[in-house]
DNA sequence: GTCGCGCTGTGACACATGACACTGCGCCCG
DNA sequence: CGGGCGCAGTGTCATGTGTCACAGCGCGAC
């Protein structure tokens, strides 16, 4: 474990929510934080249980996933250190967690109470503005999430969810190629989009026989970050990327925006 | 137009941020705000705009959508008045919409400026603590969205907004029977689960020749909500309804949650 | 009136995807 | 060593769903 993992003020100036203020002031709340160690194949939490916490992951990576009856899930997001998660849970009035949180691999997070996060958010405005920000991003990317999946099939999901793993856990190689420094198995990545494994998987064959992509043992490699993103917008759904050109045909209107 | 929606600080109690405040707290909000009118098909604000307002609903029905290249759309949801929207764009770093607001009938709605709306929230809490449970309820909301388009078929994506609708915008009749009282056409349902028109028409067709939903001139009656809330959760997915049954299968697990 | 337009109903058809079934491989554990 | 297990790869097949094409119908514009 890296000595930032050890340092709670470290791990709180790494996460989004709290990158703003200083040392000085995370000290405090530092200290009254607690902390834990998750097992591989163990629950922070799950659907169900009472939501109390705000937890910081400080090593190791927690899949977040929804799950149905049948035991089929879907993955909504890969967490790495420095991810702030369960906030939605606690603001939300049932206050009760929806998706698991499950350690893929031997983990450590930081928790604080629901009161202490509160009160510590309504001292500090920059990371009330933060909390903010975050809760409104999840909720715009979730947006467009559902409309991919709506509208494009699987090999385009795959290539909208590799370019997106791409850009938040991402590492520049010196060939100009891009490794996903998160371990995502062929089924995690079919929880991810939404589609079967079989057909993830040949999904997977065509582009790396393409020559876009590449897998060393677990990890995705984009060979072509550039051809690969060509590839997301022919076709499938630009979104509003569509928006300059729009532009001149709106014409005038009145209005406050 | 009803007198309520002339009155602004009656339109501000009736949204879920701002009804814990005192008539005599919002009055001098109310007094700065904006009023503007639209047209039925004319925007309020569109994907790619900069997103400087909060806007209120006071009369109308909007449409909430985003829109594909190829013109498909997915309708978010049908706000109607006393509806918050806009709040996520304010809030996101690039502070830009994402999402296309489209007045449906002749509409009427409030609108703030991002500064006021801050200024306000941070000198009253309640209503901060209401915003942050907004984002975070949609947040999830959308979430749910998401694995339900993922893993239940038309029928019950239809049978899911349907009941969904009835929830929030549903009137009880005597019969027993709850009547939607947004104007939903067969391909805004489309466009609100993400299916063809066509496919929808069908469904819907053996929803009705099955007793469970009726139609009226564009809006739906649900005859049997008992008999389709079953249908709901038949075969498909009780998402994590589960939770109690899965209590048991646990065991114990230390730990702050 | 008549045209156009938006919405609702259907039918036929192609096809992407889920489901099933099985093989092979690496790895851990007894 | 052998058995079990999770993961990757592939073929076959049934089917839900999108697409296209067309008909009927109410309604507003001219």
């Amino acid at each position: 474990m890296e000595p930032t993992a050890r340092d709670p003020v470290r791990v709180l100036l790494s996460t989004y929510l709290f990158q703003d203020l200083s040392p000085a002031e995370l000290e405090p709340l530092a200290k009254s934080l607690q902390s834990r160690e998750y097992r591989r194949g163990e629950y922070v939490f799950r659907a169900g249980d009472p939501a109390e916490s705000l937890f910081v992951l400080s090593t190791g990576q927690v899949k977040y996933f929804m799950t149905t009856v049948e035991g089929d899930e879907w993955v909504l997001e890969i967490l790495t250190p420095g991810a702030v998660f369960g906030e939605p849970g606690l603001f939300a009035p049932e206050r009760t967690r929806i998706v698991d949180a499950l350690a893929m691999e031997p983990s450590r997070a930081l928790f604080m109470g629901r009161g202490q996060l509160l009160d510590f958010l309504q001292r500090h405005q920059p990371a009330m503005m933060r909390m903010l920000e975050g809760l409104a991003t999840d909720a715009r990317a979730t947006i467009e999430t559902v409309t991919e999946i709506g509208f494009l099939q699987i090999q385009g999901r795959i290539v909208r969810k590799l370019l997106e793993l791409a850009a938040t856990h991402g590492q520049q190689r010196e060939d100009g190629s891009v490794e996903i420094a998160v371990s995502v198995s062929q089924s995690t990545m079919a929880g991810l989009i939404g589609a079967s494994r079989e057909n993830v998987n040949r999904a997977l064959g065509t582009l790396t026989a393409g020559g876009n992509v590449q897998v060393f043992d677990g990890h995705f490699v984009i060979a072509d970050p550039v051809g690969l993103r060509t590839k997301a917008d022919r076709g499938w759904i630009p979104l509003h990327r569509r928006n300059r050109l729009a532009e001149e045909l709106r014409g005038s209107r009145p209005g406050p925006e």
